[in-house]
DNA sequence: TTGTACGCGTTATCAG
DNA sequence: CTGATAACGCGTACAA
């Protein structure tokens, strides 16, 4: 009972050996239906279990999947991570879950580990902005299959899902304009990553097509918090002319801005609109529903898997790379949809 | 480059071997300081990394903890499992993540598929709510550590991290009491479930311990859903007397039966109390915030790998069961809160 | 159809 | 201090 039953167990079981074991069980053709029965009967008597281990070993495919994000406890990762997990599923993978905390030197670290462990590829949002040179010698060394999701890096042959951030700042932006706003500000994150520069040149983009001015001190940088979002607010209030419209890179600090807005009994929609960014859950529960950009997570989630699973399949020696942008859903709700 | 590099290959660079470079690498005494060096300084130009699969065949120990949760993308399990990450990463534990979406098969499908790739414990939040004895069976045969947190199934010798639902449900309603309220409905979870019984349970007795009469027609079974919150909710206004307050067993269910008090210009918390479970991020973001029961996610999963790890590293003749009961924070905010 | 022998990469035991 | 050898559990050429 301590230990347990292994193909040469059974075989000595039954006085034949542990190739013939292995061959019954793997529907090997080469193999009386006979001895198959017996095999596989004193399999299941003995409560036998394939040791993927072993298996992994041997075959040099352990069927584990690294999956690096950020902080597996922010809605959107964990419903990719959930997109991940149940298409690797299907074909008998199982998902290896690493937290970085935006900080690059752990990044590094988590998928050093996960190639000792032997994973059969790594599904990686990085946090590493700079062109971490160290990073990029790491990546380009493995031999195994690396799938970006959300945030990419610029390399040659890799593949990557991620949605059209500057679409969505576009769309938000244009949706804005849409509703008779004229003078929309931006909070923005940190443009050393390519998803909130995406965003902000959507947005001014979509300022520029619709013939208005552009100006940098409607445009201020923020952490993802609400009380950056209601610091934010106050700034942009303090010049003249005050914004009449938010598009927010982040769902958070657009709540934090429309607090402070209610604060200062400014209404919304009618006198100021606000649209975020991820569809965060409580966007939605909201009193007054936020207007948000939806970013498919669980599709993305699916769509890296499926991508890897391609990687994997394919003929090793043809080294494709698949590129996959999503297109980002604007979500009309009460923070900006003006009823007249 | 194709290959990657084994303790072989550095062996046969220094025309020694592969039993030598193992004991340079791993620190063994019995090695002299000089070839140690040499060793070392192959490896490092060699790009050697540890094949840990091997390791694990050899060792029968693999560093892999399977993680099985009902759903990766809800709040409580996206922070249990992230307490969970991060206290077994300080020990180079890797954790496998699995679902189960409260579907008893797969739960049992990802028991056994975890215990063929090897794992070194299994931490399970079970869904099994019936006393399947197959499952069951399958759990006493298990030679490594299992923690049961949030849900656990009475077992013999098992380990598990849970909160007191019943003083969840106790204090929750306690403080209603408190308020004034004294028609306190319940929105009840399955009582197949031993959480959602134990809260109404506490429930209860708090309305006892008060001297207020209990009464079936107050406890709704619902969903963790806004449709069956609001549903609830108009079932509970037409008793007579219809209730003054609720302690809903979820946070979703509390927000249903809040927006639709809202539609019926009820006033809260002045005319009606609402207080839920589980403090999802909502309830603290919304205008009228939710008063609710924390149930330390986080710290419920760095409880359950530590116990995981004391099992581990303990003599495994001794096998011992260690029950961690954490205590439910009750958070009052707005939706429960008279003023006078 | 079955048995033999080997290798996956590592560590541990036993000689030397 | 170092080398040779076995073992972890499995699959698979090759031989019978």
């Amino acid at each position: 009972m301590g230990t347990k039953t292994t193909i040469y167990d059974i075989a000595k079981a039954l006085n034949i050996t542990a190739a013939t074991v292995s061959r019954a069980l793997n529907n090997n053709p080469k193999i009386s239906n006979e001895t198959r029965q017996l095999v596989l009967e004193m399999a299941s008597k003995m409560n036998y279990e394939q040791n993927k281990l072993a298996l992994a070993l041997k075959s040099g495919k352990s069927f584990n999947v690294g999956v690096i994000v950020p902080r597996i406890d922010r809605n959107f990762f964990s419903l990719v991570i959930r997109g991940i997990e149940e298409e690797l599923n299907k074909f008998g993978y199982h998902v290896i879950i690493c937290q970085t905390h935006e900080d690059p030197q752990k990044e590094k670290e988590n998928i050093e580990t996960l190639l000792n462990t032997q994973v059969d590829g790594i599904l990686l949002c990085t946090t590493s902005n700079v062109n971490t040179t160290s990073l990029n010698n790491l990546l380009k060394k493995m031999n195994i299959p690396l799938v970006f999701f959300d945030r990419r890096m610029e390399m040659k042959r890799v593949n990557s899902v991620v949605i059209n951030d500057f679409e969505g700042g576009y769309k938000a932006t244009k949706h804005l304009l849409d509703q008779g706003c004229r003078r929309i500000a931006h909070l923005a994150g940190n443009f050393l990553m390519e998803i909130y520069k995406e965003r902000f040149l959507g947005y001014k983009q979509a300022l520029l097509d619709a013939g208005i001015s552009f100006s940098e001190d409607y445009v201020i940088r923020t952490k993802s918090s609400l009380v950056d979002g209601s610091r934010a607010l106050k700034d942009l209030l303090a010049i003249n002319p005050p914004p009449d419209a938010i598009f927010s890179s982040s769902d958070f600090a657009a709540l934090g801005a429309i607090q402070e807005l209610k604060k200062l009994n400014i209404k919304i929609p009618d006198d100021f609109c606000v649209v975020g960014f991820s569809n965060e859950p409580f966007t939605r529960f909201m009193e007054l529903p936020i207007s948000t950009i939806d970013q498919s997570p669980l599709e993305m989630g699916r769509m890296a898997a499926k991508v890897f699973l391609e990687q994997t399949n394919s003929n090793q020696n043809i080294k494709m790379e698949k590129k996959v942008i999503l297109d980002p859903v604007l979500k009309i709700r009460k923070s900006s949809l003006k009823k007249g």
